[in-house]
DNA sequence: ATTTGGCGGTAAACCGCTTAACTGAGGTGT
DNA sequence: ACACCTCAGTTAAGCGGTTTACCGCCAAAT
């Protein structure tokens, strides 16, 4: 292995100055610049980060903490990843992965061990036990996701209301009045703590509130088949709506072939709108889902940015909340009534096909 | 910082008895160690993995390296990465993730960083530049996937012949004999080294002239689309066919909703088998998937555990060759009628659903 | 001419741990 | 009784860098 050394001698100058150039600490003039950089070019020199991490106490090491055995990851956990990876990379960073328990226990003993500078951490819940063990560990972090009182917190995460508005006024201006939401299981103790559904939920109440639209919030837990019943049962339920958003990824391919299959015509009869999504997912579903997609790849290199910026001291990111943007499919039209107005007709639909 | 040293002085001995305790490297009497554990366990003290490392050579990291750009991560993509952080962890190692070109300059670049004890290459090419690099660089690495010529390299890989034996077995025994099989698309420049497609390609037409099958193979890119026009092609040129067999993950989806668009009944007319498929992707057709579940959990976690093994150096884990398991969903049934062929008389059923 | 001070560079002390070589106090064999 | 092992521990030399003093030199200031 080349040393530093070896590079210095080469050089006839000490190995400080390899350093300081290396580093860009102390200037160093021409002359010796261009006999370092030769040296380290005939050698094929390469800076060991182990022994720099050691005398630095800087391994230049970020750690992307997430829940271990959940999993019910989506297809955004890999963007999620590839993402903060990349991001990374870019500022001259690795990404280990640590799968931990929500308790923190595994975090503080990883935090323990002195490998990484800073945390990642994902699908933060709204009180969040780790958060409290990185603060004594005195280890930067960044959120994806925040909890109940973010302030303070470097973070980064989806931007519920505006996602909500987007996808609601998408609804509204082509002519729908009856609206409802396909929401999560807030229900299921698992999740009535689970910051995405909690926000949305809200989100969505206080959006439909401000545009006078009755609100109609189906719980759904994010399966297929849970999509299925939750349309039946809306169909069922409130027979007059006319658009649906769906919050859960794989609900939304349910609620289309629960559609299909009771013979309604998508969206001829009924508009789908998935609130978060990621584009592979939605081009499942015939005719292809039209969806707010979901920021994950967005949000994992924020995360990491803020991050870093800590670490190197630049001027903090703020936090940083960001929408889902529409991605157009053909799961969306107008009513196809005009519209029926306080409490007036409704239909059913009898497409069928087979 | 609570340090080595503070342990030995406080149990009173030196700072490499401690050291030989915490390694096992050296026996130590019970008496002592007792004093030493219980410093320790005063002080909170946790050994530094970066002083550990920089001494002992051995960073007990390891990277996973995988295609950066490719961004046609299918759902089990993030399957390896939380598969093989897990075993890595289990093994007290720790997992980085390396987005890495194809052509091994920038795999090159991190290996000189000195940071990882060992490497597991993802989406191995048949012939993979990339592996030159980790030889010269005299890195133990593991592959997940194969080259070629894999004699002799610590690989794992999904067994695609006894995966297309088991699938065609499976769609044999209930009748099926017009078999189809909608492949990749080995036409595609980008693709036709991908190892996957060649392999399954392969095994298909060995199985298919084992069992006296006429082989039509289609080829089909790996989107919804595609498997859609697939399947058109398919009951245009071989109306004959009872039962079709899909190697991409997508075009499974595509074929399925293909077929019900024209008409068709899955599977009272035709029979679908998806290849390579993730519970979660099968789930979303109506009815279910029938699939062999691509078996990534397992691959990251064997890859995984093959590359510790070489690092501990442990009997070498042989290569593991790791079939997916038959998933049953739904569209799998024996065919309508009975067989048109040539031949004895043979029985089909008819069963029908809807 | 002397002082001052900036500047390119060096020496050496770490960073926290591993490990080879060494020490010294009991047992053993003869 | 003496040399010879064993065995728990210790000393100290690294591992490959970073970083704090410090030094000598020359130009500008006095």
């Amino acid at each position: 292995m080349v040393t530093m050394k070896d590079v210095a001698q080469r050089a006839g100058v000490s190995i400080a100055t390899v350093s300081f150039l290396l580093n860009d600490t102390k200037p160093v003039t021409a002359a010796t610049r261009a006999r370092i950089e030769q040296a380290m070019l005939d050698l094929g020199y390469r800076r060991n980060m182990v022994a720099r991490a050691l005398a630095s106490r800087r391994t230049h090491i970020i750690a992307m903490a997430y829940p271990a055995l959940e999993h019910r990851f989506g297809m955004s956990t890999s963007e999620f990843f590839t993402s903060a990876a990349e991001a990374a990379r870019k500022e001259d960073y690795h990404l280990v992965l640590w799968p931990v328990g929500n308790d923190g226990v595994e975090l503080r003993e990883l935090l323990g061990q002195g490998l990484v500078d800073g945390v990642v951490l994902m699908e933060v819940q709204l009180d969040d036990p780790r958060i409290d063990v990185l603060r004594q560990a005195a280890t930067p972090f960044a959120l994806i996701g925040r909890t109940t009182e973010p302030a303070g917190l470097s973070h980064v995460d989806i931007d519920f209301d505006t996602t909500v508005e987007d996808a609601v006024r998408h609804l509204y201006e082509r002519g729908h009045r009856q609206l409802a939401l396909i929401s999560g299981d807030l229900d299921d103790p698992r999740f009535h703590e689970y910051g995405p559904w909690v926000r949305v939920d809200a989100a969505y109440r206080r959006v439909a509130a401000e545009y006078g639209l009755p609100v109609v919030v189906l719980p759904c837990s994010d399966t297929t088949s849970a999509g299925k019943a939750a349309v039946e049962r809306l169909l069922a339920e409130h027979p007059e709506t006319t658009a649906v958003l769906v919050l859960n990824e794989y609900a939304a391919i349910g609620v289309v072939s629960g559609l299909k299959r009771a013979g309604y015509d998508v969206p001829g009869d009924l508009s789908v709108l998935a609130l978060l999504m990621v584009p592979e997912t939605a081009a499942m579903t015939d005719p292809e889902l039209t969806m707010m997609r979901t920021p994950g790849p967005e949000l994992g290199q924020l995360g990491t940015e803020a991050l870093i910026r800590q670490l190197e001291d630049a001027d903090p990111l703020p936090p940083q909340l960001v929408p889902a943007k529409l991605l157009p499919g053909a799961t969306v039209a107008a009513p196809r009534a005009p519209r029926p107005k306080a409490g007036a007709g409704r239909r059913g639909a009898r497409k069928a096909r087979s």
